[in-house]
DNA sequence: GCGACAG
DNA sequence: ATCTTGTCGC
């Protein structure tokens, strides 16, 4: 698949920030466009005491849950991890990864934030601008926003509000456990962000898409990782 | 100054 | 994120 280069990714924290503003008007909050068939998920691995990590996405079919292609690239992290700049750690190795892609899903799921974030612009939206599709932020973890009296049933959502606005909503996606953080990224809706992650839950905690992301990625480190000796010396 | 802080 | 075994609860 294709992206856009919209800005140079060997910045400083503070730039990254003043990148974070100049995009953020550039997202589009709107109704899905076209039918949904096909649904991305995304992530990332990392070595235990490097910056390695292994990136990767799965394209899910709607109907059945399968998982109709996938892609996996090994590359550096360029950028240290800091909350609220989470993406210009994690989207060089994702567009990667996408780059490999063959086949074009119809919307994506990322593991972390869309517009739930201190400047309206986290992970999803921003790899959203890039790809140029309907992205989905769907966290394991709040980053900003409070709700309150989510009952424990699966199905079960509330408003996530922060400083006066709804920008997404916690959602029980099995029951007594733990929610997880839906907002916007690019190009989609509330609702129809809703409906798609409640399309994909495959009676786990995490929808499928990030789930089969997460197996993959972790498979291919583990993998290779058994490829080399204690010595750093790569096997046979 | 204190507390919070996606993966 | 990653390191890790058993264990408590549905």
């Amino acid at each position: 698949m294709e992206y856009k280069e919209l800005h140079r990714w060997d910045v400083s924290p503070k730039e990254a920030v003043e990148i974070q503003k100049s995009l953020r008007d550039q997202v589009k909050i709107q109704k899905l466009s076209s039918t949904v068939r096909y649904i991305a998920g995304a992530d990332m691995s990392f070595e235990r005491f490097s910056n390695i990590v292994y990136a990767g996405f799965v394209v899910i079919d709607i109907k059945t849950l399968e998982i109709v292609a996938s892609s996996t690239i090994v590359t550096e992290a360029k950028f240290p991890y800091i909350s609220g700049l989470f993406s210009f750690r994690e989207v060089p190795p994702l567009l990667e990864a996408w780059k490999k892609l063959e086949v074009e899903p119809d919307v994506v799921v990322l593991d972390g934030q869309g517009i739930a974030h201190p400047r309206r612009f986290g992970l999803a939206s921003h790899i959203g601008l890039l790809i140029e599709k309907p992205t989905i932020g769907c966290a394991k973890t709040l980053l900003v926003g409070k709700f309150h009296d989510l009952p424990i049933y699966t199905d079960s959502t509330v408003p996530l509000m922060d400083r006066g606005e709804q920008v997404g909503l916690a959602l029980r996606t099995k029951n007594k456990v733990k929610p997880v953080y839906i907002s916007v990224g690019h190009l989609i809706d509330l609702d129809d962000a809703l409906k798609v992650i409640k399309s994909t839950i495959g009676g786990y905690r995490i929808p499928m898409p990030t789930r089969e992301a997460h197996l993959l990625v972790n498979k291919a480190r583990v993998e290779a990782g058994a490829l080399i000796d204690t010595k750093g010396d790569y096997k046979e």
